[in-house]
DNA sequence: CGTACGTTTGAGTAGTATCAAGAGCCGTGG
DNA sequence: CCACGGCTCTTGATACTACTCAAACGTACG
């Protein structure tokens, strides 16, 4: 939205960029061309850098803070396909398929990101095929960590999808605190649940059972992972869990206590 | 696993691969050297092309055939990444992201492939950046396809997933024939079940039930679309459909007699 | 200080998975 | 050629996850 005029020198953008592993070795002379034909652009917590169904001239190169790219579908429902921090490059898809934006990408916290037109970055890979090679490693990446996704959507409970959730974020934007390991992004319930495909009031129900654990502790659009290794392990474990119990209605503790112990499959004794 | 010699000479390979979007335009002497590094691979239905966890060399041109690729949880549990037709590239992510192959490539019908070497390929791409650019735009394609199923899985029932799958498996693989649209690739219900996130049973049910509504003909790994139309409104219709009811139990017809007409959402008028 | 948003929690139930048989089709070997 | 064993598919009964609807609470913010 907001335009043109940097608020970053040409000259520290140049530095920013060739620290990227993406332009790893490329001259400097070249990168400033490429700088040159870019566009340094604003965005305030909240507000969209481009909308799904947009016509697409170009992609944009986050700089900072940390954006989501929703789908939506027709019904107004959301998942989101993407999270991205500083450095990743947004609007891919569109750039190479040729298509419009096929999803929107939201600043979650403000943003600032640099665009480049289509026509100057497909001229740059051509004169610097090294860089596409890097290109096609991103996409490659981003197609592995979606078929993961899709096959952990298909035939995982939501419980243990949320915890992979939780434990990538952690592991991808978490920061060291007393507390434990934060969440750097700030994320509310429904766009957990968009995370990993289910709705908030399960989002909300699992978070507050693992926190009555002592596994989490939780705020608003804020997740502090107190005891990492617990998820891990409901994330991973081939077994039948133990710790949580039944998503409505009773607490931890209360409930039927007999057959309280899981492992022995109820009812499939006889 | 059968290697070597082609069963094509590698003047009718060059004929075949310069047809291919892929390699347009470029020059058929670097085609002849690239195709000189590689090796034709014939596959029995059922074989594996390469397996989940392997570590990858390089990639497969299908030359002809079909096959599955498909990601295995630790469960056993499997989901069809993505389903492959000739003149498509197999093992792009583990080439680029230069990882193990994230999943298994298995042949549905007697297949055919190329084998290009990595370090070939890289080699070929440096040299010739447009095909490069090419291949950007196939990864993006499939990551765009994929987001869509991500989507989809997140918050479609079943039976509209089901209906996306056969309309969409109609329009890449569907050969018209008497009855209506046949799809070409042999897909047993399992794997249906696979390519929507549900189990065998369910796309059992759902197929009969269309079958009885005349929509679709059915048969051992075989399906027909007889009313393509039916099942592209149950694919995209905002509204409540009204054919199919319940899965379990009551034929159509049958069911509480009571607020059989969908439609107004019963609670949310006053 | 009120309003709005993010969140928690409850009750009820639709939609699918799961468990369990059984029926047809197919290639194989007697 | 026919019987057999193995797939693939169909169908029923039952369990249960996670969604839907509904309401209330707390906190941030204007």
């Amino acid at each position: 939205m907001e335009q043109r005029r940097p608020g970053t020198t040409e000259g520290e953008l140049l530095e920013v960029l060739s620290g990227y592993p993406l332009f790893r070795g490329v001259p400097r002379e070249s990168l400033r061309a490429l700088i040159h034909m870019g566009v340094e652009r604003k965005c305030p917590a909240g507000r969209f850098l481009f909308l799904e169904g947009d016509p697409a001239e170009g992609v944009y190169l986050l700089l900072e803070g940390y954006v989501k790219v929703v789908q939506t579908d027709v019904s107004g429902q959301e998942v989101v396909a993407q999270v991205a921090g500083p450095g990743e490059p947004l609007g891919l898809i569109a750039m190479f398929a040729d298509s419009p934006y096929p999803a929107s990408a939201q600043a979650v916290s403000p943003a600032r990101a640099l665009w480049l037109p289509g026509e100057a970055l497909r001229g740059f890979l051509l004169r610097h095929p090294e860089v596409a090679l890097r290109l096609l490693r991103v996409l490659a990446e981003r197609l592995h960590e979606t078929h993961r996704r899709l096959l952990e959507v298909s035939i995982l409970r939501v419980e243990r999808r949320l915890a992979r959730v939780l434990v990538r974020l952690a592991s991808r934007l978490g920061q060291r605190t007393e507390e434990g390991i934060a969440v750097a992004m700030p994320l509310s319930r429904e766009e957990l649940a968009e995370l990993c495909g289910t709705r908030l009031h399960t989002v909300s129900r699992l978070l507050n059972r693992w926190q009555r654990a002592g596994w989490v502790r939780l705020g608003r659009r804020r997740i502090v992972l107190r005891e990492p290794h617990a998820l891990v392990a409901l994330a991973e474990e081939l077994e039948p869990r133990e710790p949580p119990l039944a998503l409505t209605g009773r607490k931890v503790g209360e409930g039927k206590t007999v057959d309280d112990r899981r492992g022995t499959r109820p009812g499939r004794t006889e």
